[in-house]
DNA sequence: TTGTATGCGTTATCAG
DNA sequence: CTGATAACGCATACAA
């Protein structure tokens, strides 16, 4: 049995293709017992709708794209979560983009979304490259973007983000209020939004307190683990921090391998927190200090921002900025 | 400036939109400088073929869906990468659904991509009822269809799954091995595929061993978190069991939690094994003794097989079964 | 090699 | 309230 359409389904009721399409939206008049019967031969028939036909005519696909560095990984699979539960509630289906932090696929995916594919887009940038004036293009052709998270600065388009700066301030306030004076920020990406301000948050922390700031001590890691295995093995080794501060989950982790590798315990030795968003964060050896970020709700409301536009597109201001708050969660990693 | 179109493309050229539209296929005959002209103008101007239209045309999307339980777990998001890496590879893109273990999601995901916008699905069911008829509506329509990890047993259809009868054997022996005399198996659904062959690699090690196979040890846990944990610590202080083999990795986390609460030093009392993708396992406290599935792998297989369907429907038996190796890898929860 | 014409399945417009 | 018809943008059969 192939695929229904409208056309078998109106001779199976002998109507017009016109009525039976219009049983299916709720504006057209049609009597209530005609749509009554349509509806319930369609169900008989098991009749979809074509979607790429009524894409076509409408000129929308109810679909949004997600773009986001990696798929695999606590943070990334949280927001999505909360996205997919938005889109869901508006019957919107989600495509799914991962950049594996690769500038050029992140254009690549972004150009080919210029065909009707999707409505909008919600995109955590990979922050690579510099020129992002490709996003530009977006805009003008009306494709709603909104970022979350790792954004470009230079691009105006509504976003939602954390209190990255003053979580970090607060994260490494804890550290020196904890006995620290050597505290190492771990970053993997100096460049990026998040990177950036995470790190003016620990550097203005180490001022108030007047900790010598030490450029040595901004160590600059990459997504690979054994590469960073190796990084963070000399700086514990050579450097001889106290205490490090993370900007993302992964060096947390990273840093952890490194002191079992050296025996380097924690927290006696060396005071450890991270931005996290890691559920089992208290099942860790030793249980981790997080800041961790609403990363559901992230999605949630960058969904919400969306959709917003899609329903009117000057209702949202394009320097929308939604700013959520981390929670600095205390926990063993840092303890006296 | 609003989207480009073939006809303008052509327009802009001095050509047909049949000669346009056959710069973009490989198959059909074009001088290779109009080609070459058509391709430096569609760059230009930015032309993206619609992809509605020409769906409606081809009749095929280029597009699968991919259906989960849910989004935040490691497991799916590791198999959803791999899924990612083969469908890009192949020009295709995903749809992600959620289905929060709700069967009627599941039931209404389904039925809604009958309308051509997946040309096929790859999913992890959610096991909640018995009625899977619905499933073989697809078949009759020939949307392909590959299951992979929790699976329907009585629908026809290839799967990707693990040795699971295996593993959870091997887990068991294990613990056995370690001394363990009272082993707790716990399981969120005794009825999906995976709950039922987990149980018999653990209840076939128990009597090879010749230990007495005990019912109130098969404990039935939830997806919430609180229900769990007031479920555990009633087991782990009535029941006494010195072992525990979680058939999900959110129950052994669960277990560490219980434990943590009710002071039970893992591994002296009570040794832990589960079935995790958790890749910072040891660093866990103490770290986790895991039955670890080749996720990324196991999506990625998933992938290919459904692209081979899609291909060539008839390459592909769809009794096809691909079973790969999860590990066992020993670690300090279930040390002696 | 290129152009013309048709249809994919739907919805909107207009007439009845 | 219902039916005929055109159009959405593209790809192909066929004609030139």
């Amino acid at each position: 049995m192939d695929n229904v359409n409208i056309k078998q389904l109106a001779k199976a009721l002998n109507l017009s293709t016109s009525t039976v399409s219009r049983a299916f939206r709720d504006n057209s008049d049609i009597s209530k017992e005609t749509k009554e019967r349509i509806l319930t031969m369609a169900k008989e028939l098991n009749y979809q709708p074509n979607h790429h036909a009524s894409n076509l005519r409408e000129q929308r696909s109810r679909t949004i794209a997600v773009i986001v560095p990696e798929m695999a990984n606590n943070f990334f699979s949280q927001a999505i979560h909360g996205i997919e539960r938005v889109a869901r509630e508006k019957g919107y289906h989600i495509l799914i983009y991962a950049t594996d932090d690769d500038y050029q696929k992140e254009v690549s995916f972004i150009r080919h979304l210029h065909n009707g594919r999707a409505d909008g887009i919600i995109m955590s940038v990979s922050g690579e490259a510099n020129d992002h004036n490709y996003l530009n293009e977006l805009t003008q052709k009306r494709l709603p973007l909104v970022f979350f998270d790792r954004v470009y600065e230079d691009i105006i388009t509504p976003r939602v983000i954390t209190n990255d700066y003053d979580s970090s301030f607060s994260a490494t306030q804890h550290l020196i209020k904890q006995g620290c004076t050597r505290i190492a920020y771990l970053v993997i990406n100096k460049n990026l939004s998040i990177g950036k301000f995470r790190m003016q948050g620990y550097i203005d922390a180490l001022v108030k307190y007047k900790i010598p700031y030490d450029e040595d001590l901004i160590i600059d890691c990459t997504n690979s683990y054994p590469k960073n295995n190796v990084i963070l093995k000399k700086v514990l080794t050579q450097l001889k921090p106290d205490g490090v501060f993370t900007s993302v989950e992964r060096l947390a982790f990273a840093t952890y391998y490194a002191c079992y590798d050296l025996k380097i315990s924690v927290p006696e030795e060396l005071k450890v927190i991270g931005f996290s968003s890691l559920e089992i964060a208290p099942l860790l050896n030793p249980s981790l200090t997080t800041v961790t970020q609403p990363a559901t709700k992230i999605g949630v409301e960058a969904a919400l921002l969306l959709f917003k536009m899609l329903e009117d597109p000057s209702s949202v201001n394009p320097n929308e900025k939604i700013v959520l708050n981390s929670k600095l969660i205390k926990r063993r990693s840092t303890e006296i």
